[in-house]
Parts: structure tokens; C-alpha cells; sequence
RNA sequence: CGGGGUGUAGCGCAGUCUGGCUAGCGUGCUAUCUUGGGGUGAUAGAGGUCGCCGGUUCAAGUCCGGUCACUCCGACCA
């Protein structure tokens, strides 16, 4: 991709209503616009590419652990969450509105009735079972006070997973699984992370734990032991204080966490009132048994860059990064910079499959691509500059901000196999970092 | 729901108290020149229903009444 053709709307400016970090470089990176403050969000083009990447690994791990996606309808018929009997206790949260036939509607907020309602439908026998239906797709919830950007808009990218079972014990089985999954997921995105024990709230169900980003932004106060890996929110953990014994025997300490992941063992409580029930191997019939699992994935971004970034801008990990490397141009009006870029993007982009930002602006100094690289947060930038005349290029580390140097020869540069050996090495450099 | 604040150019703001020529500033945007390794400098431009409705007045961004929206703190929620 070049520079010059990207819609990437960088800005000196720190947005008005923005304090968390994550809300300001996503705004000042050009990677959402804000839809008239009110806790929606456009995705600009490098912000949709964020998102896709960060999708792409959730998905992945699922698929790998036997989910099966699936998308269900955004707007849901109220009649289904007044058979759950949750269209009552959700409250204004739960967006309604009817259609030109004076029928009701919700936009959903999370799935239940609406998986329960598909899987009623073509799940008979235990022989279907078990099942873990999955989506990854927008969610509405009207919430009172949306904030903090990505973090808490009205409208956000979920993953919510669904599965059901012939028993209690395949159930638990199910989310030890999950759990084991989602532990991969957040491992791969980089992120620094804790499962806590959790209260359950309105999903409802026995069991949960949530997946907790540590940071000091995050929202929840929760609980962790350093020694083992038990850790809880304190809305379920009250009494505990910091400094209180862990089971192992180890101090406990009080910290703070953004909620990006929270998996429930549900048991009957949809299955039951919406009549989701199987014929057993006696051929009677039971209600199913519930697993469900979600994932902020919008969440995620604002997360990951609440551990990523410096006061110079995003710092994105290997997996959520918008390129894999930036190839900075310093001057355009330089003959022989320009045509080692050109060439140089072409071999690492085209030849050697990188994904590769090329920065080719013309009215733009080194200085404001230097800072728009840094904002950016792309992990590596190749600087072809004043250099390139002594036959030398950088790399730099986004992260460290420390400096590679790459020689060659500037007489035979222009030689097709020497730009070839050139990109050759950068490539053999990224990828053994 | 309680308490505060704000609506003026894409974005960030001044002007309103004390009514008065053609509504300004920064940034961004367009053009030309300049500069070229850390957001160069200059000149010339484009861009406005001063949130909306009504009132007072010779005259309203400014005063009065109403209304809508947004926002901050708290409560609520996850």
C-alpha cells in the first residue's frame, strides 16, 4: 500500500473528550472517526484492517478448537426475549423499535434467544450434540454513558459463542476448552492479561470467568495473586482486601483490568423456557445444556494499545499490527532514494509477500513521516535517506526505537540481483526478530 | 435520575458580561514559491443557517423565553 493513496487522517490535535491513550492515538492515527459523540465510531481504512487482523486470530483459534461460525440476524423479533423473559429486566439498554407493520424489534445486544432460537429449530437428537455455534458481528447496546472510545461505544464488534450439550459434565468439559482457547487468543495478540472468577450478572448462569487486559485505565477492580494464577473481580471476591492470603498462601494484590473476555457455564436457563430440548438415548426429552462465550473484539483494539503505546503514539504487537513494515522515503526529489523505494517495496511487498506501507508523499518532510510512523505504530520502518549516497539504509524498531543499518553498494545498487540481496536481508531480519 | 458545563469553519477555540461596520484566531485544506534527516517559511485562496424556535430592538453570535443536542462528576449497567 502507498502512503500517498491512503485515507489515513493523522492529527497533531488530542481529541476534545479524549483521556485514555487508546482513544486518542485510535483518533489521531486516523484509525476511527468519531460519529457525532455519541458513542458510535467509523472505521477508517487502517482501523477496518486493525479489526480484520484482531478477527482473523479469534477466529482462527476457534476454528482450530471446533467452533463453527455462523451470522445471525442483527435486528431480532422482541417476541423472542419475551419468551427468555428478558425483555423486561433489560431494560432501555435494549434498543427497540418497530417496523412499518407495527411489529417489534430489538437490535441485539448479545445473542442468546436468537442462537437458542437456531439451534431449536434443527437440533433434535443427542446424536447432534455436542455443538459450539459462534458470530463475530455488531452488537447495539444503548448504553447510559458510553466512553472512552472503543472501550465503551454503543455500538461494538462481539464475538459471542454459544454451545450446547447432552449433560452438565460435557458443559464444563466445553469450557475448559474455552477457557484454553481464549488463553491462546489473547496470548497471540500479545496482551498481558488475567482470568478472574466473575460474577454473572444478567446473562445468568453458575459459573463464569472473565479475561481481564491489566491496565490501569481498565474499569474493573479485580484481584490477583502474583505465585499462583487465581485471580477474581471484586464483585465477587468483597471482603478481599490487598495484601489478604491467596489459597497458595501468597499475598494478594488489588489491581485494575478491562473486561475483554467472559465465558459462562449457563446450564438450562434459555433452553428451557425458549424449549430447546433434545431426545436422549431413552428417547426422552431433555432441555440442552448451555455453554456461551464472548470476546470485545472492537474491545480488544482499545486494549491492546492501552498496553502498547508511548507517549509518541500506538506500539501494535506482531499480530495486530495495520502492516508488518513502513518504508519511509525521506525525500521524494532524491533520484536515487526514490528509485531504491520503489524497488525495495516492490521486493519485500510483491516478490516476498510483507505487507508493506510505503511511504512515497511528496509534499510531506522527513520529520512529519517520522511522526505519523511513530503514531502509526507500525513495528518496523526502513528509512531509505541521506544514507543511501554512502550505500546505507536503517531499520528501526518501533518499539525500542533502535536502529539496524543495511550496506550495499551504491555504484551496483541498480543492478536487479543486488536489489534483490538488499531486500533479501531485511527480509531474513524480520523475520528471525 | 441528581449536580455542573458546552453548542460559532473539517478539528480545537476566542468573541456573548457591556447589542453596532464585511464574525475572528490556531490547525487542517487548495495554489504558487521556498525548504528538504525530526511536524520548514512566505504569499494568495476556499470553507459559516453563530444548535433550533420565538420574542425585545433601528440593529441580536451577544439580551429575554422556550426547546434540542452533546459533555463532565455521581448513581445505574457490563
Amino acid at each position: 500500500m502507498r502512503y500517498s493513496k491512503l485515507l489515513v487522517p493523522t492529527s497533531k490535535e488530542v481529541p476534545n473528550d479524549a483521556t485514555l491513550a487508546s482513544h486518542i492515538y485510535l483518533i489521531r492515527g486516523g484509525f476511527i472517526q468519531s460519529v457525532g459523540d455519541s458513542g458510535l465510531y467509523n472505521l477508517l481504512p487502517l482501523g477496518k484492517k486493525v479489526l480484520d487482523r484482531v478477527r482473523a486470530v479469534v477466529k482462527e483459534e476457534l476454528d482450530n478448537a471446533g467452533c463453527q461460525e455462523v451470522a445471525l440476524s442483527f435486528v431480532t423479533p422482541t417476541s423472542l426475549w419475551e419468551e427468555s423473559g428478558r425483555a423486561g429486566e433489560y431494560g432501555k439498554e435494549l434498543l427497540r423499535f418497530k417496523d412499518r407493520k407495527e411489529n417489534d424489534y430489538v437490535l441485539s445486544p448479545t445473542n442468546e434467544e436468537a442462537m437458542v432460537n437456531l439451534v431449536r429449530q434443527t437440533v433434535k437428537s443427542y446424536k447432534q450434540l455436542p455443538l459450539n455455534l459462534y458470530q463475530i458481528n455488531l452488537k447495539f447496546r444503548d448504553e447510559i454513558r458510553p466512553r472512552f472510545g472503543l472501550m465503551r461505544g454503543r455500538e461494538f464488534l462481539m464475538k459471542d459463542g454459544y454451545s450446547f450439550h447432552i449433560s452438565f459434565e460435557d458443559m464444563q468439559r466445553e469450557f475448559a476448552q474455552m477457557e484454553e482457547t481464549y488463553k491462546k487468543i489473547f496470548t497471540r495478540l500479545g496482551l498481558d492479561f488475567r482470568v478472574v472468577q466473575a460474577d454473572s450478572g444478567q446473562i445468568g448462569g453458575d459459573g463464569s470467568k472473565e479475561f481481564m487486559i491489566l491496565a490501569d485505565s481498565g474499569e474493573d477492580d479485580i484481584v490477583v495473586c502474583d505465585a499462583c494464577d487465581y485471580g477474581a473481580n471484586v464483585e465477587v471476591a468483597q471482603e478481599t482486601k490487598e495484601g489478604d492470603l491467596c489459597q497458595c498462601g501468597a499475598p494478594l494484590r488489588l489491581t485494575k483490568g478491562i473486561e475483554a473476555g467472559h465465558i459462562f457455564q449457563l446450564g438450562t436457563k434459555y433452553s428451557e423456557p425458549l424449549g430447546a430440548n433434545f431426545l436422549d438415548e431413552n428417547g426422552k426429552s431433555v432441555p440442552m445444556v448451555m455453554g456461551t462465550y464472548g470476546i470485545g473484539v472492537s474491545r480488544l483494539l482499545a486494549g491492546i494499545i492501552e498496553q502498547n503505546h508511548d507517549d509518541k503514539g500506538c506500539t501494535w504487537t506482531k499480530e495486530s499490527a495495520p502492516f508488518e513494515l513502513e518504508i519511509i522515503i525521506a525525500n521524494t526529489k532524491n533520484e536515487a532514494q526514490l528509485t531504491l523505494g520503489e524497488n525495495l517495496y516492490r521486493k519485500l511487498g510483491t516478490v516476498r509477500h510483507i505487507d508493506v506501507l510505503l511511504d512515497d508523499r511528496t509534499k510531506e518532510r522527513f520529520g512529519s513521516k517520522m511522526k505519523d510512523f511513530e503514531l502509526l505504530g507500525i513495528p518496523y520502518a526502513l528509512v531509505i535517506g541521506k544514507g543511501v549516497d554512502e550505500g546505507k539504509i536503517e531499520l528501526i524498531d518501533r518499539k525500542t526505537m533502535e536502529k539496524k543499518e543495511f550496506h550495499f553498494d551504491p555504484e551496483t545498487i541498480n543492478l536487479f540481483a543486488n536489489y534483490d540481496a538488499l531486500a533479501g536481508a531485511v527480509y531474513q531480519y524480520l523475520k528471525e526478530v
